[in-house]
DNA sequence: GGATATGTGTGGTCAGACCACTGGAAAAGG
DNA sequence: CCTTTTCCAGTGGTCTGACCACACATATCC
């Protein structure tokens, strides 16, 4: 029979959600316990005890987080923070957004773009003595082309690149784009012809990388 | 006291989650019915019902999908679906991914990349016609640095490259980054340095659209 | 006609009930 | 003592029903 008083200790804004809050707070705890990619978080149950809150806001709170890829979580296990690469994110923003024709020229376009930038900067950050040991990495190794461009991007040293390379990708493979030439050859044509008209550098360094990749 | 027999019609997958489920058919409702911006989509209790689901698996998708501001909310009035630009995500995922420095470099560094994308594609798809419309356009406006590039991103006519530059921006404000050179002439420089090693038709384009602006 | 009261529908939240599954503890077996 | 089996507490997954707070349309009253 208590009176509702104060849920969520100190809650800020009068209408701010009780799940917006939740996440909040979660992410405070994650900080403050200094929680790690693949540690535990507390049960749903333990959540609402701890937060003051309903487990279906509890719920609410980590779905949503579920579908962003920050969180798995493991029926009869718990839930876990996760190694998010933004998979999940792009899955769902892809059917949403991705409704013309444009729009689908647009990924091809700007992952090409992207493939690009990271070459150039791969080449800028490579020096000599890792160049050695990438020579020998990839000559090891029989890329395909994705497999190729995949490991440039890695090179790029430039994580959110990488990232957003990785999305476009999955576009570009989840709903099968056509846009641009399905062939492998006209394909390099273009991403050559990119190279080209964006400096020297890039391109030579780029055709070097190439060609040991597929001697 | 029916048998649980089949929810959610047709189910594909026998691990996948109602909510996934639900936000999947919701998609397909959106595309089906034609809905747009600003226009209403069934209650959650109308959405229960309809998809054989209990109305918290129904909130579990909607919050998810309204914590990535795609769907806008209004207590008493219903739920719409929302011009979504990125926003909540980006300040969402800020606070969650960005928090060692390289990650904060890599933001800078991805954006000035996007940015001098973007000027090679204005450049590129500019015709004469649009150029001089272009011209009186820039000329009667006074743009900040900050507005400077997001025209040229608008006229790089490519959506998602806008979108993506639109976010890196945010980050940059938001979190105010400072990783790289804050005075403005010193950021300049390495914009124009970047601009020059890809190419001499990007900087050149670019130097003359810049002169434009700040006449 | 204008102001007021009312009613219905909507999202916001909570509590409680099951179910399905996991992992480890306890019991059984050797 | 060690292995195997059984069992159960804990966890996420889902549904239901109950309120509340709010917005809008309608009816009512003056």
């Amino acid at each position: 029979m208590e009176k509702v008083s104060e849920r969520l200790v100190s809650k800020p804004e009068k209408n701010t959600k009780v799940y917006v809050e939740i996440v909040r707070q979660l992410r405070e705890m994650i900080e403050k316990d200094g929680l790690k990619t693949g540690d535990k978080i507390p049960s749903e149950r333990e959540l609402s005890e701890r937060l003051n809150a309903g487990r279906s806001s509890v719920r609410e709170a980590l779905r949503a987080l579920e579908l962003l890829g920050l969180i798995e979580t493991r029926r009869g296990e718990g839930t876990f923070i996760r190694d998010f690469r933004g998979n999940q994110l792009v899955q769902l923003l892809s059917t949403f957004i991705l409704q013309d024709e444009k729009a689908k020229f647009d990924v091809v376009e700007t992952r090409n773009m992207i493939e690009v930038d990271c070459l150039y900067l791969a080449a800028e950050k490579f020096h000599n003595e890792e160049f050695e040991r990438l020579k020998v990495w990839i000559d090891e190794h029989n890329f395909k082309d994705e497999e190729f461009f995949k490991k440039i991007a890695e090179l790029a040293d430039n994580h959110l690149f990488y990232r957003i390379w990785n999305i476009l990708n999955d576009y570009y493979n989840a709903l099968q784009l056509k846009v641009l030439p399905a062939e492998k050859e006209e394909y390099h044509r273009l991403v050559d012809s990119l190279a080209t008209r964006r400096g020297e550098l890039i391109l030579e360094r780029y055709r070097m990388l190439r060609k040991m990749s597929t001697d």
